[in-house]
DNA sequence: TAGATCGGTTCATTTATTGAACCATTATTG
DNA sequence: CAATAATGGTTCAATAAATGAACCGATCTA
């Protein structure tokens, strides 16, 4: 691992409820020495990556990465293009929506929206998705480039109890996905959480990211499944062409199989 | 230099006037060699921070940042709180205004806005500020903690012809900002643009950032000056508040004996 | 077809990174 | 209130990682 990997990875363990940490409890977190930390903390210190707040002694998220940002919007303005989509999708189910971006051979989280209509729910805190342990991951595997399994294998690491280890679950997970259109993680990442996501793609029909619901576990009754479902698939459908993407028509295929085969269930009994 | 300050200095290199950038021209402008700028550019394509053209080969800024700008954002909201003072400045002026915030021991660049009303214009496309040689940076200087100075002084590099290169010469135009509450840059960054910036303060009456305009020299009159020395007072006074800072006393005493002085001069001929 | 440029790779040399042990301060606590 | 255990920060010899000249194959240009 390079020492500019370890040093920005240091910035993944600021978070909305953590916004400010110390530097022994970045060391716990990052389990690396505290010299080494101290270095690489100084380093992006001076790039303005982080800064410290001159009293408690603590680190936050510096300002030099707004312009960055506000770059990467100008340039590939996607963000904008999937937050209304994703509003909707949040309203709709009342769980939390989000949409994630592959690039090279990683997810990162892009935006989330949380629905208000309950207390608890899932928080997207994370910005690089495990491929193998959530729907997102499960989703990009299924539908992105096929070399993405490769690189999913190298860690398998148990989230949870339900995580998949050993390349054949993935692979029977990410089959499952290619059949029905829809990604699920039950409980693999998080336990309480019930995922569901379906692929973006871009302008050449290429896997661009995903979007996904993940729902607190014991809310997601069949009834709210198949209405999240339809909600993926319009907000998919909307994300993609705000991206100038087309879907596949393969895929369209798909999800209209899958839905039907909901309604026919919701018919029958 | 450590490889992560090298690594992401690259991303400086990505400009809204060039997005997209390819691995020769990115050494060249680097200055570094090829094997070099490549692995630093992998290992930054690996976290997000960039990432390939799959056609063109070139690199631009990757997905990666979103979320960290996002989370600074909501963590210290300052972005918001200058845009519309801003807005206001850039319309006064007709020229590009901008907000620098102070972030340990350099000046990096928050939000900027150009004025429609003329075809040329200044172009803030630059993330870190050089203490000596823009008005922002030696508004810093002038009104921020006194250790500023010795970072500023280790590297004096000569931008244009017109750049103080020298400890003393720094240190004279700091003063004169000292005693009049406006610092000023004519063409010691680049070439043709004028520049004058006010301080802005926190809670503390500390230096938090500057506001600065920046001008086409030729059309800075001394009437569009004098507007600009006002607006400027207005807009440090505005953002100072919505950051829930508070303008010290003598700094108020300034600026009114400035803008004081303006109206005198503007009156006699 | 010959030369130039591009992105990407290799490997011996060099240089920066590492971490145990070390301070100096600042909370905690019996 | 002194003892203890945190905290942030620093040092330096051992070591692992970064470096860059030379190289490759693919495009592009004259």
């Amino acid at each position: 691992m390079s020492v500019v990997a370890k040093a920005i990875e240091l910035l993944g363990y600021f978070s909305k409820e953590m916004p400010e940490v110390g530097l022994s409890e970045l060391c716990r977190m990052a389990k690396r020495d505290k010299a080494t930390t101290y270095r690489h903390l100084s380093a992006l210190e001076a790039l303005g990556f982080i800064e410290q707040n001159r009293i408690t002694k603590a680190y936050r998220i510096g300002p030099a990465v707004l312009p960055l940002a506000e770059l990467r919007e100008t340039t590939v303005p996607r963000r904008e293009g999937a937050l209304s989509p994703l509003k909707a999708l949040a309203d709709l189910t009342g769980e939390t929506a989000h949409v994630a971006v592959l690039s090279g051979q990683s997810l990162h989280s892009l935006v989330s929206r949380e629905s208000t209509a309950h207390s608890t729910r899932a928080v997207m805190d994370v910005r690089q998705l495990p491929l193998h342990a959530t729907a997102s991951g499960l989703c990009a595997l299924a539908f992105g480039p096929t070399d993405l399994m490769d690189t999913a294998i190298v860690h398998l690491h148990p989230f949870t109890a339900q995580t998949a280890t050993t390349q054949d679950a993935v692979a029977a997970l990410t089959k499952l996905a290619q059949e029905t259109g829809f990604a699920e993680s039950k409980g693999s990442f998080e336990s309480d959480i019930h995922s569901i996501a379906v692929p973006v793609f871009d302008h050449q029909g290429q896997l661009a990211g995903t979007v996904a619901v993940a729902g607190v576990a014991n809310r997601m009754t069949p009834e709210l499944e198949q209405k999240t479902r339809t909600g993926l698939v319009k907000a998919s459908r909307d994300i993609t062409r705000n991206w100038g993407g087309t879907i596949p028509s393969h895929i369209d295929v798909l999800w209209r199989k899958s839905l039907e085969a909901d309604q026919q269930k919701e018919l029958a009994p």
